[in-house]
DNA sequence: AAGGACAACACAAACGTTTGTGTAATTTTT
DNA sequence: AAAAATTACACAAACGTTTGTGTTGTCCTT
């Protein structure tokens, strides 16, 4: 006897429907459904073959069935980063109801890349998923890929980040409202010359929270002028370059919205840095609720974006449509939470 | 013509390798070798047949492929939770090396439950994954699913959470040096009577954590007595609970080293609410370099994981092994990296 | 007791690829 | 110039299911 030969008491063959057909002497078809439930194999039958199956570790083989039926009970999801409190939540709130549905997810970040992007769908579609829900990366200015998608009938749903003119499904958050009332909340606590880091105007969620910032300004009648916009990439970095070049410039504001939190971080060390004091003199808020955000001193207001929910929504959104038969485009809107915590409390306490 | 028919001038029908082939009068195997840029067609063909299908928007069924293949060009990922500053950070890396190499992931959370880690892995090698990486749950006492999906002969690599008798590939860090270099360094900050907050002891990670630990506080003369170990479920809300209890049974710690960086935030919450000066009066380190640790007040000193890291290792391990023919187990081991920040310097500047 | 209804199963085709083999025609070798 | 090798393609089987359609036999109906 050789070593090292395979022993033939386990020929690795993973065993088939078929092989359970031929030691039952039935055939596939009746072991399918008998293994599957479904009606047409007597109870006797069903139950030597459902022991059979057992005994023998019977596998059942996804790929094939998938095949067979045209599709492949897996939804895919494209996000520029998983590894993000935002998107790694709205993951997990799509696993969650995917797992209900027993729907397997298959994740791809695109690092804010439309090439990856683009690959990305086409991967999606050649593994023939049910459906794909995506947020746009930072560079996606072309939406031929997703329409493609489209053509091709499979639901399509967008969720936070969505390309402005396609019709179809989204899900967002309402970032006009939540922006609004992070600046009406830091106004009516006495601030008044409040800059604005914005992301870039093309991108839906950006765009709205700096139109909210803008429409609570005026509200109030507080002047905006050019230079308390400011555009960067919203890193902490970026945050702290920005306030940097603000005070180099002599621009002193009072108060600083962000648009998002980390760039809002990098504003309130840097600031603290320089000696002031946050609320006192300076108030800080920020958006997404980045789980630091509460931990931090002093807590930074934010505003939450439900993102489990979010991912929890967009995908019973996918099970709505997946029926087929062309449902118009539904829109979601949730409301965002805004949360008030010490970043942004003038108040006299803070002052003594 | 009645309106509400599907036109007829998109037949919705996919097309396929076969309809190229009747058009171009030639045959599906010839379109195949074709498209992959096999060798054993002309060049000429070959370009007629990028052509049509390019023209005809030809899209590639990786299912059926995967299924004539015997491989799907997945991998299958099982973690706790995604949404957790680490494990995310390992998908991120999985997903990288993945990428590049044209793999797709698939993602599962169990929810720290044993019945949904059964039930991934059966689903995973339904939809005949080439390999599995997981991170077992916090009830995973019994290792049954995973030995049959390596019975299958399916590479299995196992990252940070690894069953202890399984005969298997894993990779992880080297939680005892990480944890005893944190308490040695609390010893050498001035700290002497030094607690632990623990997971469960039957997890490897935290079973080291542990005695990294006590191994520091052993050579440094330093006396634990049973009480300054305390197990609990390392959320914030735990720390929190636990320090409160150790102030009430008037045992008074100078310092705390946790297995986890939020139950150390809740017990650095509670001691900063009970007017403790951290550092000066007690000291908190944490482990993992969850975000928040650097932006809190007092910085957290804490251990990094290399979250990226381990999931880009992990990936290459399992292409490594994909080849088949049981390559002997492989073990890395990743060097944490101790992040010594505020919480920790009990320093004259701190008492002053 | 003849007819229909129904249950339990067998049969066969199909899903869209990949790949081993066969067969001409062309090119290379000697 | 004949033999050998190579190229370019066609042919056909296979991957493991699912599902529509037959084919029996049994049970009920009247």
């Amino acid at each position: 006897m050789a070593p090292g030969k395979k022993r033939p008491d386990n020929m690795n063959k993973p065993v088939t429907i078929k092989d359970l057909a031929a030691i039952l002497h039935t055939t596939p078809s009746t072991i399918s459904r008998a293994l599957r439930d479904k009606e047409g194999v007597g109870s006797e039958m069903r139950n030597r073959i459902k022991a059979l199956a057992k005994k023998m570790d019977y596998q059942p083989n996804a790929v094939a069935a998938g095949l067979r039926k045209g599709k492949s009970d897996t939804i895919g999801v494209i996000v520029p980063r998983v590894n993000r409190d935002f998107f790694s939540g709205v993951i997990a709130g799509i696993e969650e109801v995917a797992y209900e549905n027993q729907y397997s997810v298959i994740i791809c970040q695109t690092h804010d890349q439309i090439e990856r992007e683009r690959e990305y769908v086409e991967t999606l579609l050649s593994a023939r998923v049910d459906g794909i829900l995506a947020s746009i990366s930072l560079e996606t200015n072309n939406y031929d890929h997703f329409k493609k998608a489209m053509k091709k009938g499979i639901p399509l749903i967008f969720f936070d980040r969505i390309p402005g003119e396609m019709k179809v499904s989204r899900i967002e958050i309402d970032d006009y409202k939540g922006a609004f009332r992070v600046v009406q909340h830091m106004i009516e606590n006495g601030y008044r010359k409040i800059i604005h880091f914005a992301g870039p105007d093309y991108l839906n969620v950006y765009r709205n929270r700096k139109e909210g910032y803008l429409a609570a300004m005026q509200k109030y009648g507080l002047p905006v002028e050019k230079e308390m916009i400011i555009y960067n990439n919203l890193t902490l970095e970026a945050g702290r370059e920005s306030m940097k070049q603000l005070l180099d410039n002599d621009i002193v504001p009072d108060a600083l919205f962000s648009a998002s939190d980390y760039a809002a971080l990098g504003a309130l060390l840097f600031m603290q840095e320089k000696g002031y004091h946050i609320p006192g003199e300076f108030g800080v808020a920020g958006f997404s609720n980045e789980k630091f955000t509460s931990y931090i001193t002093p807590p930074l207001t934010t505003v939450d974006q439900h993102s489990r929910e979010m991912g929890r929504y967009c995908t019973e959104l996918f099970l709505k449509e997946r029926s087929g038969d062309k449902i118009p485009p539904e829109k979601i809107v949730l409301s965002p939470e805004l949360l008030i915590r010490q970043s942004t409390q003038k108040t006299d306490k803070n002052f003594n």
